[in-house]
DNA sequence: GCGCGCTACTAGAGCGCGCTAGTCAAGCTA
DNA sequence: TAGCTTGACTAGCGCGCTCTAGTAGCGCGC
């Protein structure tokens, strides 16, 4: 089965099993045209039932698959996507899972590339760019702001869950006031009054977060209780965050407020090794309801961001911007919601 | 800094900002050949550092990118890696990460798809093939091995995670027996004799552990005790069983071994929520060291498998393969370690 | 003068496909 | 009969790149 492997210039043709047949080898089968075989695997009309048959039954018999760069390069559209996200991030990989049954309805391919510590945004985003993407949908990315507009310039762009100023690209999130303030109002009315937040920087989503985590507290007359400490959305940020707080001279918030859900994790993690009993001693308030924040055993009180209707937005602009029925810079919001889990409840006295 | 964008005639291309430069564009800039372009941007010699300068220069003016599709269709090498995993497994998740910088150093581009519910193995597997990825990695797959095979013949396979009887692709993993009977010493070191099995049904690896645990319980003469629950490797399964446990006229075992952390994480949440101390009542012991397991709050003694060398050698042997110095049927095997943390502890008299 | 070996570069044939602009026969109109 | 349409199929260019086989120009030795 396999040809000889006669070992040759051993870079030129890797391994050749035996070589991939091309729409030609379909075509020279039937002895019709490459364009005849090209039409019915494009499903075009064009070509007799029985053709289309006996097309298919040679393509499996050999083993033709359709080669994407080729069909990429050759059609002006490549009804590719490219996604990029952080591996590390349950709520992007949410979003992934969620953006597939979208673009496949839409027709449209995905390439996703992760972001991860040995492979910064930019690499991530050239890699999608690279393969042809036709347009790129950027789960909280933290590249600046000027080169996200850049990137916008250059081909369609739909940023997810994070605000920008920029018009040449769509902006699907949520509304981060609502849910913040929910978050509050919720801690509040359990009876908390020192509701610390551990913000996310400047990361996606944050500066908001952090502003409606303030304007909440100032509109419970709680201006005087508001507590920033710096974090960002790892876990790692969450630990930090915590080691500081049992440092601190001011003592432990009777509730924490975290930017998202790794954060929150963190944030519970040291805690609880530290002995400190959550709810009873600190409640603790994530955000993005990623799926690990409903396990059970951790349990976290956070706020839900509406993922598959995420999802649908962020792949319909891709959609509409690529077939051009309006100009980039669509800002399209959601609301998110408060759900309450076992990680929050009334301070205890102290 | 942004080319001027001539935001052209909106209709024949999908929304042309500005019609991407191309490897001609940038030699009619600066007046030479395609060629000598081509050659610079592979880092080939033939071009004299004073070129290679004004056409880096000259690319970055006008925003040239190389184009993958058409590189990947012209060269015989595509030099891409298709790598498939689950998006809701964090070992998995780790393993996409490890792999990312290994491919980088060997050259590789990585093509990623993800398996998630509404988008089943093999249709994931078509997009990476379609994509020309010249190799694939594929992390747990789950398709059968009879399928694996088959793609094996056709194009350079790396199975991770599971055992095949295959010899058409190469197969990294750790060696299940010494993790699983680590476990089980360990457990019976604390004193632990009821110690139960919740497996992975026919998941990747699930087999090895399932068996590791039945001799490992048989040489400690507890093979009366062997009880073995039916799961899976998600966190529905781990519940599933859990609850089963609870349900169930035996009574729950003092120890609990899950094939693997996400299962593990299942049962953690069903049996806190039902107020069954761990691990005072019931230890917990995972399979994989996810970076979740790690997190405090979770905080599951696990079995470690090296990740990174893992992906190494996966990359290693996918490499392997394309440049045919040796035939596929590779088996790799790694040392896998208990990492004890605070799920398990000494049984509680009854 | 010649050939020789270099370096720096170029021409042009593909890679596997999509797509436009056809051809060609068969069936209608009238 | 010509003139038109329609369905089934084909020729062949071009997508953006790589790569082989060159050429042009230079310094060198004899």
């Amino acid at each position: 089965m396999t040809p000889p492997n006669p070992r040759q210039g051993s870079d030129r043709t890797p391994a050749p099993r035996s070589r991939k047949p091309t729409m030609a080898d379909v075509a020279a089968e039937l002895g019709v045209s490459r364009a005849l075989v090209s039409l019915v695997f494009r499903d075009q009309p064009g070509a007799s039932p029985e053709t289309r048959e006996r097309v298919f039954e040679a393509a499996a018999r050999l083993g033709y698959k359709p080669d994407m760069a080729a069909r990429l390069l050759a059609r002006g559209r490549s009804k590719v996507l490219g996604v990029l996200f952080t591996a590390r991030n349950p709520h992007h990989v949410d979003l992934v899972e969620a953006i597939y049954p979208t673009a496949e309805e839409l027709g449209y391919d995905l390439v996703l590339s992760a972001a991860v510590p040995s492979r910064d945004e930019h690499k991530a985003i050239e890699a999608l760019v690279g393969h042809r993407s036709e347009a790129l949908l950027l789960c909280g990315p933290t590249i600046s702001e000027e080169d996200i507009a850049d990137l916008g310039a250059r081909l369609p762009v739909v940023v997810l869950g994070r605000h920008l100023k920029s018009t040449s690209v769509d902006i699907v999130t949520s509304y981060d006031r609502p849910g913040a303030r929910e978050v509050v109002d919720h801690l509040v009315g359990l009876g908390h009054r020192d509701i610390a937040h551990v913000d996310g920087g400047s990361r996606p989503g944050a500066p908001e977060r952090r502003r409606a985590y303030r304007d909440a507290m100032r509109s419970h007359g709680l201006a005087d209780r508001i507590r920033i400490i710096p974090g960002n959305h790892t876990e790692e940020g969450g630990q930090d965050a915590a080691r500081g707080m049992l440092a601190s001279d001011d003592g432990l918030p009777t509730a924490v407020f975290a930017s998202n859900d790794q954060c929150a994790i963190g944030l519970l993690d040291v805690f609880t090794r530290a002995g400190v009993k959550i709810p009873e001693q600190v409640s603790i308030v994530g955000y993005d309801d990623s799926h690990i924040a409903g396990l059970s055993h951790i349990d976290l009180t956070t706020v839900r961001q509406d993922v598959p209707r995420l999802a649908r937005l962020a792949v319909g602009a891709a959609d509409e911007q690529l077939r051009g029925v309006r100009e980039p810079g669509a800002v399209l919001k959601l609301e998110s919601k408060l759900v309450v889990r076992g990680t929050s409840g009334p301070p205890t006295q102290r």
